[in-house]
DNA sequence: GCCTGTTCTGCATTCGTATGCATATAAGGC
DNA sequence: GCCTTATATGCATACGAATGCAGAACAGGC
């Protein structure tokens, strides 16, 4: 197969359409459109010719001249980490489905945006924005809200701004854990939580103390990223501590399996010495290597929903916002049994 | 916190800018791109007030006028699949340092693209466009270089496409896989490949057979998506057959992973039983639930300089095409061993 | 055959920015 | 104090598509 050469031919456009078909610039365009205004015939004659000519309409163009771009951002955390590649295969198509194209920024928590870092999600190049990253301390949200462009909110929140919000239900997820332990008889409980300024740590705690405040002491609670290294070195320094849990609730699934990761490195024999349960039930979790017990939230909905809610934003910008708060449900594997004695 | 209410202020544009600085609209342009024709005093009397009003450069309208979107699409084929994160973070590192934004394009193997469904990639709102999903049947490429658009492969190859290609010695991959089972010992080996279109595969299958061919029955050689599934599946169906292999290559680290479990389901002992070993060498593989032996691939130095040469392919697209290939080695981890006796 | 009313198409402008060219003002030479 | 050369800014237009409005062409009524 020869590789043909790429044309350097200056691109086609409406107006060289037009050339071609007789007719003026205008009606090329109505007609590609579907402008019942413009008879069926030249209409048809028209989209002949503009097949022929390989004519492709000019995106910034028409961008401009409609003032959208058929363009979201999608703001994710850290996309080498199995929990956001899931929300965005979702996510992505979702809104494929409806002409949307995706632009991924990645909005890591050490490197927080400030204005000036966003001016291109402003620059009318981007129709709306999911966030995904929402944390109480950054003004991103609230800054992007006040601004003007549509916006939602998913997987975490920002109380009191009046923004689309699609979330689980945390404090239950947090009290559930909680309570498969407490049933199972531990009393020494630590935490290995996810950073204190985000919604899903912080709902997620207070769920757990409300059901077992006291069986979970404030020197076992722990804060870090969401991530795989965090679960495995504070693991680590809690099973070296002095007097060592016999529970670990862990920020998420991803934080679970660096537990148990740094827990198999250590002999730490899962469940018979220490429980570990997690959050959010990625595919992973339910793997034979790691039989994960953990609280499950609905992502596919989540990120489904998300992206239906955006869409309806873009289309309505004035509606009142919605709040979509989606139950969890405890999913028992192997992770998780009595204390031992 | 009061959450603010949106603004439902009109866009400010340069010509507002001007107004208000008393200076023609080209003014504030040249000013604050830093045209030195523009005195100094102007130049910060604009930005100034440019600040003031929060002026946001319209990007469409920029890209209209200067053909050039500042937008490159990257293509992946499945992002619910460990290795393309991984690829790309490190795209889109490289890619946001030099100003790019990347738009996500999810291109799965049963759902291929034909000329219409990459109206989309040639309507001047992407600048090039990075391809990880290259196959030997498809046309994209092809096509999309004959557009003329700025194009790279990486990862995987079409031979006699005239593009620039960064891709990992699979042939040497596959050899070194295939060499080391064989010093182990091994006569009987299996293999779960990928996609039997892909260059990957089809290079790191002749490298085995190169090594090992008399070893390698044709009957145990299978071919299925790059998927955790796909090891699942097809481990399941090797470990039932007559007439087991004592050893199996897996397309890569996620295939051998999905091949693990099922192992481990199964009850088969790995290595004791059966060998197994991938390619990649994913930050996951080296997990101490896995301790998987592979062929290491440097993913980041293919995704780095693919970003790199899709840029410097953007700034000059008459340049003669560059083939980039990255070494490979073998990395043993606990996954393999000698032959059952 | 004139007038009204449809139906179809063209004209001209708009979106916001960048830039070639012209021009105005200032500075310098003698 | 006139002319030349910088220096600094303005003017006008292009990029490509969409659209309000005007107007052409045609049909029908009488």
């Amino acid at each position: 197969m020869p590789s043909p050469e790429p044309s350097s031919t200056p691109r086609v456009t409406s107006r060289d359409v037009a050339a071609t078909a007789g007719v003026h610039q205008s009606t090329v365009s109505r007609a590609l459109r579907g402008d019942p205004r413009i008879s069926l015939a030249t209409r048809e004659h028209i989209k002949d010719i503009a097949n022929d000519l390989g004519y492709i309409p000019n995106r910034p163009a028409r961008s401009l001249r409609e003032r959208k771009s058929g363009v979201v951002g999608v703001m994710v955390q850290d996309i080498d980490n199995a929990f956001y590649p899931l929300l965005l295969a979702d996510i992505h198509r979702e809104l494929a489905a409806a002409g949307y194209s995706i632009v991924l920024i990645i909005d890591p928590l050490h490197r927080r945006s400030d204005v000036s870092r966003m001016h291109h999600l402003l620059d009318a190049s981007l129709d709306g924005l999911l966030i995904t990253t929402a944390t109480f301390d950054s003004e991103t949200a609230s800054l992007l809200h006040s601004r003007g462009i549509p916006l939602v909110l998913a997987v975490r929140s920002v109380p009191g701004l009046a923004v689309d919000t699609i979330e689980s239900d945390n404090f239950s997820a947090g009290q559930e854990a909680a309570r498969h332990l407490r049933q199972l008889g531990h009393t020494e409980i630590a935490a290995i939580l996810g950073p204190e300024v985000t919604s899903t740590t912080r709902y997620r705690l207070e769920g757990m103390l409300d059901v077992a405040g006291e069986y979970i002491h404030p020197d076992r609670i722990h804060f870090g990223p969401y991530s795989h290294e965090s679960g495995y070195a504070l693991f680590r320094r809690l099973v070296n501590s002095p007097s060592p849990p016999t529970a670990v609730i862990a920020a998420n699934d991803v934080v679970a399996i660096g537990a148990m990761d740094a827990a198999q490195r250590l002999g730490v024999a899962i469940p018979d010495h220490l429980s570990i349960i997690g959050f959010d039930d990625i595919p992973m979790a339910g793997w034979q290597s790691f039989r994960l017990t953990t609280i499950r939230q609905d992502t596919a909905a989540i990120a489904t929903q998300a992206a239906r809610r955006l869409i309806e934003r873009i289309q309505n910008p004035h509606a009142p916002p919605n709040h979509d708060l989606y139950p969890v449900s405890l999913t028992v594997r192997d992770t998780t049994g009595p204390p031992r004695t």
